[in-house]
RNA sequence: GCGCCUGUAGCUCAGUGGAAGAGCGGCGGCCUUCUAAGCCGUUGGUCGGGGGUUCGAAUCCCUCCAGGCGCACCA
């Protein structure tokens, strides 16, 4: 990634300044544009008084022409303000960067593969797999934009116990037959009924139609069965041993908390467990090419993290190419009372209702905009109401109102040479603009696509006030207003894309 | 009992060592002008409690309290 503006104003301040030295936004305008707390930490090393050193910081970095003037504030901030050029060359890079503004901040590309939502096909999609794939998802489209090469894949079992309770719940209604015990029912069981043949196909057809319409598309779907015929060769590269009459994993010598079991004992059924399909499918994954392969998997499964590290050490790979991200649950509840997220009890909320009910956008933003540590709970009954009052409305009308500037000026001239004194309100746009690229690399680093909503949350805020007293077109300013209205349109876009979230022109 | 996560404004939540924030709600203002799904003002806080580290802690460490989720020859 090609350095940014902030990083070139960081590089010039440390030289100027004779140390290196990081420069932050603060809270109030009145601290400046920009600030740095180095004279605090210097101080102990060199047993100077923190404001001492920070004037003598501050006389050397006003030599820089960027600099207009300086401050010493509090026990030893050094408060920046930049010339109005600096702004301008902020505002000519994010146009000349485009749609790339932002991208390639991985250090080196990689193949990488996530895994994301993974239902059984039992049943429809419903809230809580919709929260795994908003988040999966969105953390797949910032690996992207960071310039790795992604593929989505949804993992499925198409043979264990749970898939045949669901087949014969199909074939009882078929017969007009009961449903077995603990089996499945619902209009969606009814339904497949109607079709011939095995139900798991159209089931998954349906599980792909509701996911492309959450906008989540997937490269590749891999089934347990065919994997599990793999068993064999995969259980000789990795440490065993039997108890029980059952074969078990020695993970706990991996890293894992506890062994596992690979094949139940014969008065068990003598199948291989689900653990034993991980040691096959993970062992499938790097060899196929990845660098990289991602769990995407609820708190529920927070038992199992240290279990894929485990396979990785014990078939001999490095456990740093496994990679499990874990979110808090989704609670539903119906008007106060929990709602239990059972599918074969069909007391569930399938996702179509609920984007019915709510809209795409709304839904993704809502299911994103938590940290994934941070667990959610759905009130079905106020659902509608409040994705009403959903910031990403805000968001996106701040992308209209720009959509509508931009329409109208039509092949006008648009540069970020500024044409007067710049305003607060035209300062805070651009250096909204100018935290972007910072704000992806750290979004991306740490797997947390929530920044993204609080990020175009605030550029929406400063595009709306500066839209409030700025006229664009007309005015003497229009060349440099033009080009702030299209910079802020294409970082707000992105900023939406990245969550999966629509840009509308006009609303 | 053990492990992971959470506790910040009335509500929902951002904020992983630097000068406490947003949205919604409440109250009061602003539409001859590129979209009022907007803007401005105001109301609001023992950052769960207590101790510690630090020049400086919502943030790091210890401890207690409260809540969520796990601890299968289920997935």
């Amino acid at each position: 990634m090609r350095e940014t503006a902030v990083e070139r104003l960081t590089r010039d301040v440390s030289a100027a300044a004779g140390v290196d030295l990081l420069l932050a936004r603060p809270a109030e305008a009145a601290h400046g544009d920009y600030a740095t707390n180095v004279a605090l930490q210097l101080a102990p090393v060199r047993r100077q008084a923190p404001r001492d050193i920070a004037a003598e910081l501050a006389r050397a970095v006003t030599t820089l022409p960027v600099v207009e003037r300086t401050e010493v504030a509090g026990p030893g901030f050094v408060n920046l303000w930049l010339a109005d050029s600096w702004y301008g060359d902020v505002l000519d890079e994010v146009l000349a960067a485009g749609r790339d503004y932002g991208a390639g901040c991985a250090d080196h590309r990689e193949r990488i593969q996530v895994e994301l939502v993974s239902a059984n096909p039992t049943g429809p999609i419903v809230v809580s797999h919709a929260r795994n794939g908003a988040y999966g998802d969105s953390v797949a489209r910032l690996l992207e934009f960071a310039g790795h090469d992604v593929d989505r894949e949804y993992y499925y079992n198409d043979a264990g116990r749970q898939m045949e309770r669901f087949r014969a719940s199909v074939t009882a209604r078929r017969r007009g037959e009961e449903p077995p015990e603990d089996g499945y029912t619902g209009s969606y069981i009814d339904e497949l009924a109607a079709i011939e043949g095995d139900p798991v196909p159209p089931m998954l057809d349906r599980i792909g139609e509701t996911l492309a319409r959450f906008r989540i598309t997937f490269d590749s779907w891999a089934l347990q069965s065919e994997l599990q015929q793999r068993l064999p060769e995969l259980l000789a590269r990795v440490e065993t041993y039997e108890k029980d009459g059952a074969l078990w994993a020695r993970s706990s010598g991996f890293g894992d908390d506890e062994d596992k079991v690979l094949v139940r004992s014969p008065e068990r059924g003598g199948l291989p467990t689900y653990r034993a399909a991980d040691v096959v499918y993970l062992h499938d994954k790097l060899e196929r090419g990845y660098d990289r392969a991602i769990y995407v998997l609820g708190a529920d499964h927070q038992g199992v993290a240290k279990w894929y590290a485990a396979v990785a050490r014990m078939l001999g790979y490095d456990p740093e190419r496994v990679e499990v991200l874990l979110y808090q649950l989704v609670h539903l509840t119906r008007g106060g009372e929990a709602a239990k997220m059972s599918k074969r009890r069909g007391d569930v909320v399938f996702l179509d209702e609920f984007l019915d009910q709510v809209g795409v956008d709304a839904g993704r933003w809502y299911l994103v905009s938590r940290g994934p540590d941070q667990s959610i709970e759905i009130d079905v009954d106020l659902a509608a109401e409040k994705s009403q009052k959903n910031p990403v409305y805000y968001v996106q009308y701040a992308h209209a109102r720009i959509a509508g500037i931009v329409r109208n000026a039509g092949a006008a001239q648009a540069s970020g040479k500024p044409a007067g004194p710049l305003s607060g309100a035209e300062k805070d746009l651009v250096k909204r603009l100018a935290e972007f690229p910072a704000m992806v690399a750290e979004a991306t680093d740490r797997r947390g696509p929530h920044a993204l909503p609080t990020y175009a949350i605030r550029l929406a805020d400063d595009f709306h006030r500066f839209y409030h007293d700025h006229r664009v077109i007309g005015s003497e300013e229009q060349t440099f207003r033009l080009a702030l209205c299209r910079a802020a349109q294409n970082v707000l876009a992105r900023s939406l894309a990245l969550i999966g979230v629509e840009a509308p022109e006009r609303m």
